[in-house]
DNA sequence: TCGATATTTCCACAAATATCGAATCGTTAG
DNA sequence: CTAACGATTCGATATTTGTGGAAATATCGA
């Protein structure tokens, strides 16, 4: 992962509805959430949601889909893994820690 | 970790400069680094890295320490694990992920 | 096709942020 | 005590960001 593509990625997130946002899709899993279900959920008017939503998907956090009349977004879970890992890349000197992977639903497509 | 102290952590290192202060610090381990060494590791005239310094400190994710005429900084890992832990958390709707720690160095004092 | 529903885009403004030279502060060596 | 060193604070400026109402766009049911 780049440097470049990370700042965006944390600077996404470092807002607090954006991160309420994007909480609620990692926790949600595969099947994601509407735009408007995320809307009720987190008390928002439509157009700030929105302008949250297009941060996210543009530093590729979550990933839009249509159904029928509406928008679904998702947690892109590679994404984040990377980000954990450039974090912690070559962690503490050489003492023993830092996993690769957090989180591997991105890879296994039939959950939820 | 409560919802501010987070967007507090992410709104730091959503800043090239200081993403690659953190890292330099998470990669150096316990013994930490002066500011003199970022300074010159990084390229970066001395005020703004320490506006910089300041922030990350602010964030709760790096502490300063003196030793004799420098200031020498160090990564704060319990904040780091804090971080990842509340990205991930109740992760992907229940399936098998998210693990708690990345990095235990922290309470391992005797490191480097 | 028409009306209702779901969401996004546009807009203007207030607030927060990054930058870095110069001045300042604390610490140490001689 | 004084000079030199390591680091922070100050200050002015340019840039970026968040906000939400109103209007526009897309999809669907009848």
């Amino acid at each position: 992962m780049e440097a470049n593509t990370v700042v965006r990625a944390l600077a996404a997130l470092a807002q607090e509805h954006r991160l309420a946002v994007f909480r609620a899709l990692v926790q949600a899993g595969a099947g994601g959430l509407s735009a408007g279900a995320l809307a009720e959920a987190l008390q928002l008017p439509n157009s700030s949601l929105s302008f949250h939503l297009a941060q996210l998907t543009n530093a590729g956090l979550i990933q839009q889909q249509r159904r029928g009349r509406s928008l679904i977004y998702s947690a892109d879970y590679a994404a984040m893994n990377g980000l954990m890992g450039y974090l912690t890349e070559n962690c503490c000197a050489g003492a023993a820690c830092a996993p690769d992977a957090i989180c591997s639903i991105s890879e296994e497509r039939n959950v939820a």
